[in-house]
DNA sequence: GCTGGCACTCCCGGCCCTCGAGTGCTCGCC
DNA sequence: GGCGAGCACTCGAGGGCCGGGAGTGCCAGC
């Protein structure tokens, strides 16, 4: 374990650099902090530091600049941070202002957290599965196209084509539609897509045997839209890429970075992956993708009426402001959450 | 008027340019291009194009640049340009291949069009307003919100959410839900977006006055949703960010454009305007924004069931493959349009 | 009117040098 | 024993210098 002047030295040497994204060197810190020693000193304690793996040195004769190691140590030791009073203000006024449909809140709440932290956001939204449905409803598109629309307890929308090439009609989607509904209704979206089509009970009205298997057809052709792609609904927003940007110095990994943003399903993997392994930063390769090596991300999950339901996070280079960025996503986790459970 | 060797010279250095990004100079147009002319004559021709304001020089001896001016009689006078054999199937067989929804598919087609150009890609998709209403309904979200779903011909769902104070139940709900159905099923949105109160009929079931009241209260609401936001459901895509990234080389730059194309209003409104003034490629500032003064833009609209129904584009550095990018726009705008027509 | 020739210009790249920030080490001091 | 002043050393950044070369403009001749 690093002593206290190991850690106060280690702790200026990375806010140092953070700022001014240029090495540091001994006199800088033995001057401007409250370390109150000798340069000389502090170049001893820095090539102990080096020795441990905390800190690197681009070439003698320059000064430090942290290895991950050295910003792992230094984000672990953070205190839990506080968000300015403007910030603050703006994150409450944020909440307090209506949103139409959940869809843009969360896209706006991207926003948000890249003008409060001038890094690039990701939200995820909460998962469709868990939510109950309200509403399923069948509306015919075109003679062999069929639209299920099912309106979730959290305002979320889904819908579903079906083709098929049954003869439709009137009669026949709204058998079918009132089945659905029927059963749908007031489960979750997991429980319904967990049905066969047994579980749907088959007690229609007066009609022949074949109406009533072109009903089941139907019906069967939902539950399969319905079970089609669950793990594609959960909503990605990604927000302030312009902002990061000017963060890196080589236009290629800027492109890199990008090209990683622009794959919806693998940020969100990368978010749960670093949830899931208790992380609430992850810092370079920590993120598990090479081309993040010089990326900090920084996540928090929201609760939802007592469950989790989805991620929030923030993605900046690794000398990021970690503090301001910590409390931004933790503060804005927590009041989504709220927001999203006042329903 | 530029005589035949003028023009042609113009074009080797345009052409040049946008292969090596470097300043042309007399040997290289003399030597590689079908211009049968001795150097001293091609400098000559050129510093006449640079007087008349075609190309310019960054300094003396060095070769020329196209200007915007250059860039535009390139352009205008390129011939229609065909797609490369495999860039056709490709964009064959991804039209022939199913695309979920109305969205997904859109949010696609931007990968696909940065596929074959290498450049950032926009879609904007049919506007709401033109397709006719498919279903209406409500559905209760909370003691207090209900969500109004809009199911259009084109598969296109809009939702609204609607505050009030209204005591809610379910035939309130119900009641107000039948009224919107009938009157709106088979209009355009816009048609009814322009409705009043008194356009649908108020002929109810027994119900006391007290209630018919709050069922006109709750339609007038709707009303006053679906009109809300009709500028804004023109769904913007945009994709394939990282890929013209890399033409450029200063890092504000790119975060400029970024913070363009972050605001989707203002691209829509960019693809727009360009259509507008009859363009189909805006070059630099004639994109009418300081920021892209070094990009281009290639725009095509694309035609559904006869009308004009929305624009596809692709955003490059002015110094950006033009007849690649106008057949590529060009065939999956008409593409796209097919598609969308089908229904 | 085109072209070969020629003098000129000026950027680019390499080279060298200096400067200075920063280091490691040693040694004396508390 | 740990701290700090001193000192020699390292090495990159930056500036100046130079040569090469790509490119130009112009002129004279065919």
């Amino acid at each position: 374990m690093l002593d206290e002047r190991k850690a106060t030295i280690l702790r200026a040497v990375v806010s140092e650099y953070i700022e001014s994204a240029q090495p540091v060197g001994s006199n800088h810190v033995a001057t401007s902090t409250e370390v109150n020693v000798s340069p000389a000193t502090v170049r001893n304690v820095m090539a102990a530091l080096e020795a441990e793996g905390y800190l690197h040195q681009p070439h003698t004769s320059a000064g430090r600049v942290p290895t991950e190691k050295g910003y792992r140590f230094f984000v672990d030791q953070l205190g839990p941070g506080r968000l300015g009073a403007s910030e603050t203000q703006q994150v409450r006024s944020f909440f307090a202002r209506t949103h139409g449909e959940i869809e843009q809140m969360l896209a706006d709440t991207t926003r948000l957290l890249s003008n409060l932290t001038r890094y690039a956001a990701v939200v995820v939204g909460p998962p469709h599965e868990v939510a109950t449905v309200r509403s399923v409803q069948l509306v015919q598109l075109t003679q062999r196209v069929v639209l299920c629309v099912v309106v979730l307890s959290n305002g979320a929308v889904e819908k579903h084509t079906i083709e098929t090439d049954l003869d439709l009609d009137d009669l026949l989607i709204n058998a079918a539609g009132t089945r659905l509904a029927g059963a749908a209704i007031g489960r979750s979206l997991a429980e319904v897509a967990a049905m066969t089509l047994p579980d749907i009970s088959t007690a229609g009205g007066p009609r022949s045997d074949a109406a009533r298997s072109d009903v089941d057809r139907l019906v069967g052709l939902t539950l399969d839209a319905l079970r089609g792609d669950h793990r594609h609904e959960d909503q990605v927003f990604i927000g302030g890429t312009s902002e990061m940007v000017s963060a890196f110095d080589a236009v290629g990994t800027v492109s890199e970075i990008l090209r990683i943003l622009e794959q919806q399903l693998l940020v969100v993997n990368l978010l749960e992956d670093v949830l899931g392994r208790g992380l609430s930063v992850a810092i370079g390769r920590e993120t598990g993708n090479e081309a993040l090596a010089d990326c900090s991300l920084v996540v928090a999950p929201y609760v939802v009426d007592g469950e989790a339901a989805g991620a929030i996070g923030v993605l900046g280079p690794t000398r990021m402001h970690y503090d301001q960025a910590l409390s931004a996503v933790a503060v804005v986790a927590n009041r989504l959450g709220r927001r999203l459970s006042e329903g």
